[in-house]
DNA sequence: ACTATTTGTTACCCATGGGTAATATACGGG
DNA sequence: CCCGTATATTACCCATGGGTAACAAATAGT
């Protein structure tokens, strides 16, 4: 592929006075590996992430180091300082591709329609399956206060959004007749609660997948506020794809990244550090 | 009140060859003073955990240290291994008074009458009313790794029984009819769940009581799973005394110590160390 | 092939905090 | 008054682990 500097040095071979601001031969953009770098750069990244929320979540953030991480990538731990500035913010990171995930969950069912109950129900589901995976688990098994001051509040704002939410369909259900009246912020608590703890008693391979547990907590969560019955149990044999871990590893990145800009004040693919 | 010593030197001046070892005025037993110093140490043994358990909510186990402990209670930290083996006993201990009071609830509940129906809510009102309090938040918010092999197998032993007497209500429920079939296991993370995640949100200078969330918790929670629909609302004024801490104010110590024997092998009450 | 950049390594620093040893003080009992 | 015990203090030890500096190896672009 042509390059900038032989471009210039065929045109004062030729005494053309030729601008090398203009090259001939384009054929090939000089960005691209640069690009193809910068990926690389960043599944690397994604790397540390998947073994960092693994070990902190199987050990705490406090026993697992980052000796400990490292080792499980065959590196050093230096080198993972050419993608995190330290420890505190790797479980930033971690925090935020869960945050991205739920606010997905938010967005989709935001803007799909139904009543009230109808998306506080898929809000459910997707939640609870979202808890039984590593990013999800971070949301609620990972302490703010490990967190730096910034990180902390950017965090903070986000689960008020997550709260507001749930809050906001249970209204919506109580203004629309397809929730009984009740105190939006309790009933909030207390859906939200069940569904957070899910992140602390699932284990991926135990009797029960995500997907059933996800089914019977939006049947099981819902039914004493909704003003019909809804005893129909809808038999669908359970999905196969799991949200969050699984589906990142077949290549459609794209499902995190979407929303990355809606994630707050997310720096992520903020490129490279120094 | 005469004390030992006069009564031994008047046996001396009338030279009789009684033996010391039986003296003759015993209205006070010099047991007492070494019951009264033993006191004073749980006393302060107590203290240290009243102490140690505000640290660890507000600043989390690691980052709360032996020094801040001490240092609140006007102390240095050695002296508080007059009193606990190492941090994570400490620790371990604040735990075993969370499962204490659970434990007095179960009981309670277990040995009242009514159905599985009203087993479950009454189980649920106390437990619910326990996670606002320090030491019952201990029972979720602290991480079972920070203990040592032996107490971790006690714990997890403790919180199983816990889980089961949910499980046990539940299904005794539905055999009794007070309960919509469904899957004890589950209903029981979901309850349990809710409850739990109160040891993460409530703020007890917040706008609402423990004891209010208790009841409105106990209602939502049981009304999706209840075959009676129990619209009545008792409209009781909500009682004064918080349990837990509070209760612990005011001299009433019994009530944590009732149920010490039940609490598996906690060690507690098992005097000194060395 | 040559050079600059990226990415990784080895070897180190050092603040932190749990835990201990030596020691001083209070106190009850004889 | 003296002694033993309990309790507290000061002064330390040291393993841990996050973070950094100096240097080496891989890689891309020219």
């Amino acid at each position: 592929m042509g390059n900038i500097r032989a471009t210039f040095r065929s045109q004062c071979d030729n005494s053309h006075a030729m601008d090398a601001r203009f090259p001939l031969s384009n054929t090939e953009s000089p960005w691209l590996p640069f690009e193809s770098r910068r990926r690389a750069r960043d599944e690397k990244r994604e790397a540390v992430l998947r073994a960092a929320v693994q070990l902190f979540l199987e050990q705490g953030y406090h026993r697992a180091t980052l000796n400990d991480v490292a080792k499980r990538l065959n590196i050093t731990k230096p080198a993972l300082y050419n993608y995190f500035r330290g420890k505190d913010e790797i479980l930033f990171e971690c925090w935020s591709i869960g945050h991205e995930l739920v606010d997905d969950c938010i967005g989709e069912t935001s803007a799909g329609g139904g009543s009230g109950l109808d998306k506080l129900r898929k809000l459910t589901i997707r939640y609870a399956e979202l808890m039984t995976t590593d990013y999800g688990k971070s949301l609620v098994r990972f302490d703010l206060r490990d967190l730096s001051e910034h990180n902390r509040k950017i965090v903070q704002t986000a689960k008020r959004r997550i709260d507001r939410a749930f809050r906001d369909y249970i209204a919506i259900g109580i203004a629309d007749g397809s929730v009984k009246p009740c105190d939006p912020k309790l009933a909030a608590f207390a859906i939200a609660g069940s569904l957070n703890w899910i992140g602390h008693w699932f284990q991926p391979g135990g009797e029960l997948t995500g997907h059933a547990v996800a089914e019977e907590f939006a049947i099981r969560l819902t039914e004493g506020i909704a003003t019909t019955s809804m005893r129909k149990k809808a038999d669908k044999p359970p999905r196969k794809g799991n949200v969050g871990n699984a589906s990142r590893e077949d290549g459609s990145e794209h499902h995190a990244r979407a929303a990355a800009g809606a994630a707050g004040q997310s720096k992520r693919a903020r490129g490279r550090l120094r």
